[in-house]
DNA sequence: ACGCAAATGCGAAGCATTCGCAAGTACGAT
DNA sequence: ATCGTACTTGCGAATGCTTCGCATTTGCGT
């Protein structure tokens, strides 16, 4: 299965600001802030200016129509949003630098989710690692002494 | 392995606001928010109030001393806290009525997390489910019919 | 090209959370 | 038991992210 690219969605306008969030959605490769993608379109070649508030409603949109998707990190107060690929996605942060690190595989993906039997109809679930990546633990290491 | 009452972490200065937030935390069979804790403090009996802002003190306190772990669920901005029971815990959230349910079993608790080898040290994990519970699953069939 | 509903710019408002500082309190030393 | 001081708290203001309101502008069907 080949990761699919998503198509605008149907019914919507089409306009500068909306079209600016779909394109640095589309080259982000992991979930961005609000602001972080405000920014990455007044660099981005060609492309009008979006108000930060006009970026948070563009979002909403996209996130209605389902072709984003909201999420949110541990110890952040700040919404992170992506394109919706239609695949499961989880991610591993650092504690220490706070990088994100895509995984491309669910360790949940073909054991059945254990919940009591018949209380809890189970729509999707939510998994985030934390831990260190290469870079900080590397340096933990050398900061302790071998 | 039985639940271990958590004591009152060392070298803290014991205060009624602190013992307040302590004891919400005991009674409390779910997270809770900050704002939650401090009305559950009014509601206490023989419990000085605490205002919000020392609330938020103390539970800063509490998770550095690590008998408080800070969460947050989909969909929400608000941290919760509850205490560290020393035992791992997921959560169950209801898209309808928000309702969070408690979970006893982790499903990754024999598979180990399978990161991309050596590139990330994981420490820990967060895994939270969501869907409909009980009531709102039964509410949803009878609104469709049949 | 025109008209109108919808989108945007812009700032203000709204939350949860944090900060600053003066007044109050716990707790070890006396 | 009392004192002194460093730590806490009350209280409000500030902050940071997000949403709202409204006048102006823009996309798009006709």
């Amino acid at each position: 299965m080949s990761r699919e690219q998503l198509q605008w969605p149907e019914g919507v306008k089409r306009t500068k600001q909306r079209e600016s969030v779909f394109a640095v959605l589309q080259n982000a490769e992991r979930p961005l802030s609000a602001m972080e993608i405000c920014t990455a379109i007044d660099k981005l070649d060609g492309a009008a200016s979006a108000w930060l508030s006009t970026v948070y409603r563009v979002l909403e949109l996209f996130v209605e129509k389902d072709v984003v998707v909201k999420t949110s990190l541990i110890n952040s107060d700040m919404a992170l949003y992506e394109l919706n690929r239609l695949q499961h996605k989880h991610y591993a942060t650092c504690i220490k630098c706070h990088k994100i690190i895509a995984l491309d595989n669910c360790p949940m993906e073909q054991s059945a989710p254990p919940i009591e039997n018949g209380s809890f109809q189970v729509i999707g679930h939510r998994l985030e690692f934390f831990g260190y990546c290469k870079d900080c633990s590397k340096t933990l290491m050398e900061k302790c002494g071998s």
